[in-house]
DNA sequence: CGCTTTTGACCAGCGC
DNA sequence: GCGCTGGTCAAAAGCG
């Protein structure tokens, strides 16, 4: 994958691979552990199919431009506040900032705003828009640069919400969705009422335990989540190693105790105050 | 009828 | 300053 293609993938960082051949449980943990319940369950319980092979976690701070992934991948993209008047709390929607007598440009100038903490997620799948528990509403889409695929922007339906996401794909390998969030939900996921829904017996289905959405995300959460993994990693059979079907080799490495994907994403005097 | 998607236009930021 | 690109707006069309 050509990672400058997607500048929230595009930092000189180090891809680490933290897992395993169950994908599918990863995803379902990480993006649930980050206030969102992604669909990917088994292959046949869900309308992912079976795209899904491999899972990664991936720390901007130190990604590469380097291997594509066959795989899903969780990105912490950035935090960058574009606009130091304005605050968490006040990040609704530009328009609502807008006058009735406000022209186009005001509104376009209201937008200066703040740029959210951002997560990208590398899914391998052939559905462009994943089911993740929440509503979206498409409000852009635009042709990317060196892409041949076109990036879809869009929107959490719920008006108090300032959740976005963009979906594209992959230009190097088209089965790829790259979804990047921007946000944090401030409401709870809204069930699969479009034909989604997680067995409640399938042992891969961890985000009922995740209804909730999590405090914002910082450097803690992170290193509870590593843990969370490494725990269900290590609660069976050892996985230090695994080839998917398309010869994509994953070797996992977890252990929070020692430098590694942990030091990458939460620095070492953090996780030890 | 209400909501969602599509799509062209517009604007801001950035690099040169 | 200029051009390119990403992100957003908003009207129109589509859909259930």
């Amino acid at each position: 994958m050509n990672n400058s293609e997607n500048p929230d993938l595009s930092n000189d960082s180090a891809w680490r691979e933290l897992t395993a051949p169950d994908s599918d449980f990863y995803t379902s943990s990480i993006l649930s552990d980050f206030g969102w319940n992604l669909h990917a369950s088994s292959d046949h319980h869900h309308p992912l199919g079976s795209g899904l092979t491999q899972t990664e976690l991936i720390p901007t701070s130190s990604c590469s431009s380097s291997a594509a992934a066959a795989s899903v991948t969780v990105t912490e993209v950035s935090t960058i506040s574009k606009n130091p008047s304005a605050t968490s709390s006040s990040g609704e929607d530009p328009t609502e900032n807008s006058t009735s007598q406000t022209p186009k440009k005001e509104k376009k100038k209201a937008q200066k705003r703040i740029r959210q903490q951002r997560f990208a997620f590398m899914t391998k799948s052939d559905v462009d828009n994943l089911e993740d528990g929440y509503r979206w509403r498409k409000y852009g889409q635009k042709a990317v640069k060196n892409s041949s695929f076109p990036r879809s922007y869009y929107r959490c339906t719920n008006s108090r919400c300032t959740v976005k996401k963009r979906v594209e794909r992959s230009s190097e390998d088209p089965s790829i969705v790259i979804t990047t969030y921007e946000g944090q939900h401030c409401h709870q996921t809204v069930g699969f009422p479009r034909g989604g829904i997680f067995p409640a017996h399938d042992p891969h289905n961890i985000t009922s335990h995740h209804h909730l959405p999590p405090p914002l995300p910082n450097p803690h959460y992170y290193q509870e989540l590593l843990h969370q993994l490494h725990r269900e990693n290590t609660s069976s059979p050892p996985l230090p190693q695994s080839t998917t079907e398309d010869g994509h080799v994953s070797v996992s490495s977890i252990n929070p105790s020692e430098e590694g994907l942990l030091g990458d994403i939460v620095p070492y005097t953090m996780r030890n105050p």
